[in-house]
DNA sequence: GTTGATCTTCACGTTAAGGTCAAATCCCGG
DNA sequence: CCGGGATTTGACCTTAACGTGAAGATCAAC
């Protein structure tokens, strides 16, 4: 029973994420989206959606789209290969799990950086702010 | 009393980073680095040092050189000019700060769908192992 | 039916962040 | 003083991730 839900077109799906179509084309040409044809033109359904958000998310974080498209393809794999697939899929997740964290420690250092510009930044400011009342 | 402490060679900076000697003079040319020079070759002090890990922190949490660049010229400005400079520079904090923010809420994300998939792969890992002590 | 808007493929251009030689130059231990 | 490893500048090369047309097909609306 494939409810199937709704469809989208190109167009759309690049306004909902605000990239452009030809991102969305190339996605498709480097293996990250595979949407359904009606003719020549795509047609994309909430699978693929959640795929081009994923995606997107990534590549935030700075993946690059081969790193993605592995990612994805673990993700929705209905081909839950043999043993060595999956200890194979175990490793790279351990791997992406330990780029995450030490994105977080980089967070945290850089938002504590942040603080002391500002702080300094905050401090120069009052004491202008103060000269220019006392005048 | 400019104490001084001590001086690296490019090569040193660069074993120790695990970067290429090349990455280093790219940065200076990008403005991210300005060591002294004696003669010809470069010579870097602790500040430096410090510049180059904030930057490469910087480039793993996926900022371009030309951003590490405007953070690093705010950090250590001996010029903490004017009120409009200082303004600006609050902005652009909180927009880095922002960026931040959303990183770390694509992290979360991002670790809970490796979750997921994690727990599948367990699963159907577990599924088979049963099967074969099973035969 | 024709006019826009949207879609298609094809192909070349661009930018960021370095890599990779090459040829000269520097510097230090013996 | 000298030989070999480290440095320097300069030039061109590379890869990823799209941008930017061009030229034609399609499709709804008037």
């Amino acid at each position: 029973m494939p409810v199937s839900g709704p469809t989208y077109a190109i167009g759309e799906l690049a306004q909902q994420f605000d990239v452009t179509t030809r991102t969305i084309r190339f996605y498709e040409q480097e293996g990250l989206l595979s949407p359904e044809r009606r003719g020549k033109t795509r047609v994309y359904r909430d699978k693929d959606r959640v795929r081009l958000k994923l995606a997107l998310r990534g590549k935030r974080l700075g993946f690059s789209l081969i790193e993605i498209r592995e990612v994805l393809d673990l993700y929705d794999d209905r081909n839950h290969g043999s043993v060595r697939q999956l200890e194979r899929m175990l490793e790279i997740l351990a791997d992406k799990r330990a780029n995450l964290e030490r994105q977080l420690e980089d967070i945290r250092a850089m938002q504590r950086e942040l603080d002391q510009v500002e702080a300094r930044c905050r401090a120069a400011l009052s004491e202008i702010d103060g000269d220019a009342e006392i005048s």
